[in-house]
Parts: structure tokens; C-alpha cells; sequence
DNA sequence: GTTATAAAATTAGGTACCTAAGTTTATAAT
DNA sequence: ATTATAAACTTAGGTACCTAATTTTATAAC
């Protein structure tokens, strides 16, 4: 007749370190978006046009396989998010040559000039963040999270 | 008349250069999800109550927002997915002593019992991930990444 | 002891992804 | 030329979160 269930004391201090850091990992990036996603409102910005204008501010006119490529999501969610971008008036999609499936995706006189309005507020929540962190600090961050990446992105381990 | 929209060359490498961390960030969060996500499927085991059973391995008995503030997620999260723990009979939900508000959350044996197999699942995520990458870097890498969650959960900048 | 306020959880509804399974167009193989 | 395969994108449906608003219970103020 156990009243109230029994607390656990498990202890298993050696298993849980790994793993820790993948969830802090994931905890950064849930307070980074939000953090953001709170500001693009403002601008009638749904975050996960972000990564995509982010792209192609700096190099527009690719396929969407190859934004969805350098954005790191999947091809349906590219798609899916350029559709809203179309209908925002932020892009255009046009097919270039004769090649009848590729996509290519330009931003508009519009598109480009949310660069200036927005840019800002992910500069804002950056400085924020890296608030007492060192530049050497910030580097090795940075380039141990790319190995990180690398690693699970080869498809030897599946 | 232009058939193709001329080609962008805004080389904003500057403004670009302190976003891309949150990026890779955002990045190496979504590919472990993925990973790890696909390994818990063999357990009909969702990847959202993953959080919360390292959680409740560590320790139960605690309240729904006790566990959402050690998870880092908001309070409705945490409610939709102990609901889901209860149904597969991973956790019970009982109220001690004469507060009705707070519900604690207590394993069954069945949720003590997932842990012994689970667990090597994300080990084998770390390993992977955090392969040729050196114990001094992983410290640091943790201790940055925790800094910047501080930064960002001071209230004084929201 | 009412009434106002706060604590704890839930409900409702939306966003940002994902996988799996199409469709349409291009390329290759015979 | 016909057919099989692959490339590029889309559709359909699901999961993991989120915010805002509501409900229920406890605490405080008078």
C-alpha cells in the first residue's frame, strides 16, 4: 500500500554526461529562436523565413534544392516556406534556360530590403548571447559545433 | 524588360559573420534530433518525451513545473507530453499531501525499466557526434553554450 | 469569511519542422 | 523512339514545440 510511489535515487550520473551536451545544445537554440522569432513579429517575419532570406541575401537565383541544402533543412520545408515568401512578395520563382524543374529563386526589390530592418534584430539577439565570451572562445565554439556536424552528416553511420 | 532578374552581390559577409554561430548551432540541434529521434522510433518512444524521461530517471517526484523549467520547455509542453508518459503507462501523476494544484510526476516500473535502453541510443549519437574531438574542447564547448543560455534567460533584456 | 491575487495545470490554436509518397520533367539505355 | 531511371519539386499527414487564454485550487488582505 505505497501511498505516495517511492523516489527514485538512480544515480546514473556517468550515463547522463554524454548526453548533456547535446541538450544543451538544444537548449541554446530554442532560446535563440524564440528570442528571435519574437522580434521578426514585428515585421510580419515568420522565423522560418530567416534562414532562407539569409541565403539569399548574400547569393540568390539557386534551386530550391540547393537553398534547402545550404539552410540544412529538407526539400519540403524549403518548399513550403518559399510558397509563403512568393505570396509575401519577398521572391520569385523562375525557371531559367529550358530546364522545366529547377526552380530558381530571386529575391524581390522587397525581398532585399528587409536585409536592412532585420539583420539588426539577429545582431541584437547575438550580442545578447555571446555577451562576455571571447573572440577565441567563440572560434573554437564554432568550429567544434561544424565538426559536430560533419560527423553526423557522414552517411557511414546511419 | 529584364527575363532574368539580375543576380545579387550584396556581400554582407560582416553583418552575416555573428549570426552564422546561432545558425550552426541551430543546426547541430536539428541533425541530433533527427538522429536520435529515428533510433527512439524502435521504442515507440517519441523524441519529446525524451527531455523528460533523462529528467525522471535522474530524479522523480517533482512537479509538471519543476520539470518544465529542468527541461527547458514551456509549461503546456510539458502538460501535453506527461499526458501521452501517462497513456503508455511510463509515469503516473499523483497529488501529495493536500495541494491539488501540483501533480508530481512519479516512473512506473515500466519507465524506470526504458532507461537501460534508451540511454545507449544517445550515447551512440554522442559518440558519434563528439568523435575526434578532444575532452578539453567538449568542456569548453559546454561551458560556452551555457554562458550563452544565461545571457539569454537574464529578464533584463526581453 | 469574502474577495482579490497568485500558483499550477490545461485547452485551443498556431508555427517549424519532419517523413513518405506522389507528380512532372529530364536523362540514359536499348 | 520507348522505356526505365533519376532529378526537382509538391502533397499529405504527423511531431515538437510555442503563445494566449481558461480553469481550478491555494494564499493573502481586509
Amino acid at each position: 500500500m505505497t501511498d505516495h510511489p517511492i523516489i527514485t535515487q538512480n544515480n546514473s550520473h556517468e550515463l547522463l554526461i554524454d548526453d548533456r551536451i547535446a541538450h544543451v545544445i538544444k537548449g541554446v537554440t530554442n532560446i535563440m529562436v524564440r528570442s528571435l522569432q519574437k522580434k521578426l513579429n514585428d515585421y510580419d517575419v515568420p522565423f522560418s523565413h530567416w534562414a532562407i532570406l539569409r541565403i539569399l541575401w548574400h547569393q540568390d537565383g539557386m534551386s530550391q534544392r540547393e537553398l534547402s541544402a545550404k539552410a540544412g533543412v529538407m526539400e519540403p520545408t524549403t518548399a513550403n516556406i518559399v510558397l509563403q515568401m512568393e505570396v509575401r512578395g519577398h521572391i520569385i520563382r523562375r525557371h531559367l534556360g529550358s530546364n522545366k524543374r529547377k526552380r530558381h529563386v530571386f529575391l524581390t526589390t522587397q525581398g532585399k530590403k528587409l536585409e536592412h530592418q532585420l539583420v539588426p534584430l539577429a545582431e541584437d539577439v547575438n550580442k545578447v548571447a555571446t555577451r562576455g565570451i571571447s573572440k577565441k572562445d567563440l572560434k573554437l565554439l564554432r568550429s567544434t559545433l561544424t565538426k559536430m556536424i560533419r560527423n553526423l552528416d557522414d552517411r557511414s553511420q546511419e
